[in-house]
RNA sequence: GCGGGCGUAGCUCAGUUGGUAGAGCCCCGGAUUGUGAUUCCGGUCGUCGUGGGUUCGAGUCCCAUCGCUCGCC
């Protein structure tokens, strides 16, 4: 149960704007999501995330299974209540850790084993069981088991494995018992124009609330990426969401978005935040380099967020550096914001019908390297 | 005063039977795309306390000396 709900289309690209309703509420799109792996975005509480604007977020069917398990999680009342977060979740089918945990797992028909990269005890994932565990974690919206096929791969590899992850999908849609959980499929394919098409195809013969671009942002360069979201975007129906997963950079969201992507989730801003990494207007910063260590201006002059209204860039120097907890927790908090306004402001630009215009000014704000020295020369 | 131990990178320390020095941390830089991430990769840094001696060759052995430390008088 997924209604979505076209507002404007930009007539420059194929930029949209629209409104995802969940049984848990709406999401505006185009949307970033926040991944929250274990029950938690590292370091927030679900008041910050309210705060900078988060809709929805993400939670991994994978990892729950393992810790604390899907059944306790159940009795415990689902992943929201477990976590305090009341909008809606979208769970990960566990299909990125089959392309993630590499060495510990073996594929076959049936589904995946996995050793257990925390005991090293072995479990068996199939599409039966990821839904059944994603329906008892309360996911509001569900994503099929697949397989997240790395790059390189054989093109034969490629066409197995897409195979299989259609074969699955099915079987994830006929496993479904609770039709009130939204269920997303994933186009798969790899780099091939061919086995998008066939993958898209196949996939909407089954039908499903919304569809995914999976196996993107494995390693390819930003040009094939682009060029296989601009393949298999229109392959999609218009009239569902269209989620672009594990992507991705500022600059490939307002790419995506311009091919017609609805939803994006990523670990970049989190996991950057929590490594020194800062995102600006005017490109990334490490907050580490000694550069900053008398820096007394805000990581982004422009930016309004409650880290660059009360915090210079020597104090989150110096909290990196010091390995303070609080390091992790501003940083993250910025970046989530700069994520979450970046997407403010392509909406409001789609509103408005100038998504071209905008998408000229975020790249003009931009230093050539990607680095903010160019805009604190009066520092 | 006597006896023992220790002095090696900014810090904590490794250095096998003698072959002209290593690690971790710190510091500097980089990576990161459906989180196996307080992760990963790379780099700078040394009169081996000092002075002699033995040896082709000494951080390693011998003597002296300085400093620190522990124990006993």
């Amino acid at each position: 149960m997924l209604k979505f709900q076209l507002h404007n289309l930009c007539h420059d690209t194929q930029a949209r704007r629209g409104t995802i309703h969940t049984r848990r509420g709406r999401v505006e799109t185009p949307a970033f999501m926040p991944v929250g792996t274990q029950g938690t975005i590292k370091g927030m509480l679900p008041e910050q995330l309210k705060e900078i604007g988060v809709q929805i977020i993400l939670g991994n069917t994978y990892h729950l299974y393992l810790r604390p398990g899907h059944e306790r999680m159940a009795r415990l009342g689902g992943l929201h209540k477990f976590m305090n977060w009341d909008r809606p979740i979208l769970t990960d089918s566990g299909g990125f850790q089959v392309f993630s945990l590499g060495e510990l797992r073996k594929i076959d028909e049936q589904g995946v084993r996995f050793q257990s990269h925390l005991d090293g005890s072995a479990h068996v994932l199939t599409p039966e069981l990821s839904i059944g565990i994603q329906q008892s974690l309360g996911a509001d919206i569900m994503m099929v088991f697949d397989e997240c096929i790395p790059h390189p791969a054989t093109r034969a590899y490629v066409a197995e494995s897409t195979a299989r992850s259609t074969r699955w999908a099915q079987r994830c849609k006929a496993a479904r018992s609770d039709p009130s959980a939204a269920l997303f499929g994933i186009v798969q394919g790899g780099m091939d124009k061919d086995l998008r098409r066939q993958s898209a195809s196949d996939l909407l013969e089954i039908g499903f609330d919304g569809y995914a671009l999976g196996g993107l942002s494995v390693g390819e360069p930003a040009e094939v990426m682009y060029q296989v979201i601009e393949w298999s975007l229109p392959l999609l129906p218009a009239e569902s969401p269209r989620y672009v997963m594990g992507v991705g950079t500022p600059e490939n969201l307002v790419e995506a978005v311009a091919r017609g992507a609805d939803m994006f989730d990523c670990v970049m801003p989190t996991r950057n935040a929590r490594n020194g990494v800062l995102f600006t207007s005017f490109g990334k910063v490490s907050i580490k380099q000694a550069r900053f260590i008398e820096d007394d201006m805000p990581i982004d002059p422009d930016c309004n967020c409650y880290v660059c209204s009360h915090y210079s860039r020597a104090y989150l120097r110096h909290l990196y550096q010091s390995n303070e907890i609080l390091a992790s927790v501003l940083n993250t908090t910025h970046n989530l914001y700069y994520y979450l306004h970046l997407m403010r402001g392509i909406r409001d630009a789609i509103a408005i019908g100038e998504y071209r215009a905008f998408r000229e000014e975020f790249y003009r704000k931009r230093t050539p390297a990607g680095d903010g020295l160019a805009f604190t020369g009066s520092v």
